[in-house]
DNA sequence: CTGAAAGCGCTAACAT
DNA sequence: ATGTTAGCGCTTTCAG
């Protein structure tokens, strides 16, 4: 036996094609009698309605496209875990694509590809893309965007403060009694805006303090990942000054540069004091933990899968707008001894 | 301008549509004069192929879907690292799930149901799943399945030979002279079947060392994650004759395990070694690294889809075989403390 | 090498 | 409340 279709169900129920659509979709009223005549023909036939046909007939795909440079990036993966069953529980399947970064790759997503017709609308947290390949994208493509990349009115943006974070968690190293702060992340490049923000908080809290700030001790890196870390740690402490702490732009960065630090027989957070942005799960077990930045990253998801949702449904276009997660710093080992 | 279709292609090209078809596909050979008018009249409509009625058409999605049960667990994080990227040069898109381990979760996706038309095959990574659950699955599903569920003949597996693998590993904590070894991660029931196979694993290094296996110090766990581990450590570390070296069944719970050990001043590997699996990165990273069992997880994940691949594209029913990619030992700080 | 035409299985006007 | 029917846009057999 073969897949049976609609039309046999609804010949061997003796209605129309259309009665067991209403059935199948619970759309129009249909009578009592009628809807278990049907439903015993699609459980005779075992019938289940071919998803590839509903979507040609309705030009809609039911899913929803996750674009992020690198999979095993732990808060991707955290945020992915999130964003996944709020958008099954609103009846979208997800794709997940990864980009490496990689600029074409990205111009190629929200470009208007043949891809477009597989998803009806796509979350991304882009890396390479420029502001103006943002806005030469596929304009029919509902579009949300993750991290740093300020909405031009066509789509959404949802992250947390970055300038108000980074600035509280430096101003947490300056409360612990440091006074030469490093920064590890910063990216002067066009695309490097979410990085940029937080640089922007490393002054605004040194303003604050009134501290002068040693443009020699905010180092770039390319990515935001442990070996980057490790390799920034290890040029700050070969200095004839080293910092007394650093404020790192991630998690993985900051676990890569307590790495370095601890190799070297420093200790941390007595010789030097860590603090990372994230929160992931590593940050909690490490040795020392990891005081961090914890954006609300459930709350990010949500607002991103709904805010989608929302943009897929609407007719009229939607105006874009800038939402913001809640985040608290979370002081552990890295700058507190005694952290809890 | 709306879309513009193949049909609006072949009018303005002045041929007929099977004609653009041809070349949209580059089927059957096609006149370079025809075919240059064709291109031209794409590029001027600025047609894309509609995959959803190509999809229709052909019955098929050009999708596979991954699924596992978590995605925050690093393991898999790295595992889809590869298996999008080869999956995509291969034409597919790639659908991720996650089913936290739930077993009605997993059963439905095996299952015929309607999203069966979303995906042409299934790599899954099953945790809640029995024996029977899985031959029960729709028949018409090309399957590959990861983790341990040795094939009924009917889907193929990919995975390490973990009996050997665990042996490997606990030989390594004998051969440092540790003698009273932990094994954290049991899972005694039907669906701990990769569970079992590491248990299995460390009494073999046992028998071969002529060992005796205190039977107290196998800790089972419910999942692989940190949490467990560091409870279960816990547990060890409160009886009155603790172990000297501990056997985890993943890195998760090596990291776990180690932070409970650290928190009680305990120095690893000097008072307790610690050895762990999967080799993901935060273990290259923690304080100490984590000595780990280093399963191949390209070669895991490119079998994964070539095989799924070959097995969509066959029309004869495929014998499901098992398949092994290799691994290795790494020792690291947390069983040799001058370790690389 | 190209054209004509019949579906793929479902949805959704429109009609009753 | 249910039936009729015309597509959705592409692929593909069959002719020529």
């Amino acid at each position: 036996m073969g897949e049976s279709t609609l039309r046999d169900v609804a010949e061997l129920a003796g209605v129309s094609p259309r009665t067991v659509s209403n059935v199948v979709n619970g759309y129009a009223r249909v009578t009592d009698a009628t809807r278990s005549k049907v439903e015993h023909a699609i459980a005779v036939l075992g019938y289940r309605p071919n998803v590839l046909a509903r979507n040609l007939a309705t030009g809609r795909s039911g899913q929803i496209v996750v674009v992020v440079p690198y999979l095993d990036t732990p808060y991707f993966a955290e945020l992915l875990q999130t964003i996944i069953p709020t958008a099954r529980k609103a009846g979208y399947n997800v794709l997940v694509d990864q980009t490496d970064g990689d600029r074409d790759h990205e111009v190629e997503l929200i470009g208007r590809g043949p891809r477009r017709f597989l998803f009806d609308g796509m979350i991304i947290s882009p890396l390479g893309l420029s502001q103006e390949d943002l806005s030469l994208r596929d304009p029919t493509l509902p579009l949300v965007v993750l991290g740093e990349r300020p909405s031009d009115g066509t789509f959404d943006h949802v992250g947390i403060d970055d300038v108000a974070a980074a600035t509280e968690a430096v101003r947490h190293l300056i409360s612990i009694g440091r006074r030469r702060i490093a920064a590890i992340g910063d990216q002067p490049y066009p695309t490097g805006e979410a990085a940029q923000l937080r640089t922007r908080g490393f002054r605004a809290a040194h303003t604050a303090a009134s501290l002068p700030v040693d443009e020699s001790l905010i180092i770039s890196t390319t990515r935001f990942n442990r070996a980057d870390g490790a390799t920034a740690m290890a040029a700050l402490l070969d200095r004839p000054d080293p910092p007394d702490a650093v404020f790192c732009y991630s998690d993985l960065v900051a676990s890569g540069a307590i790495h370095t630090a601890l190799q070297r027989r420093l200790r941390v957070p007595e010789d030097i004091a860590v603090i990372g942005y994230d929160d992931i799960e590593d940050g909690r077990y490490g040795r020392p933990t990891i005081s961090t930045i914890s954006p609300d990253k459930k709350a990010i998801a949500q607002l991103a899968v709904e805010r989608l949702i929302m943009r897929i449904g609407s007719t009229e276009p939607v105006l874009g707008v800038e939402l913001r997660a809640a985040h608290r710093l979370i002081p552990r080992e890295s700058t507190l001894r005694d952290a809890p």
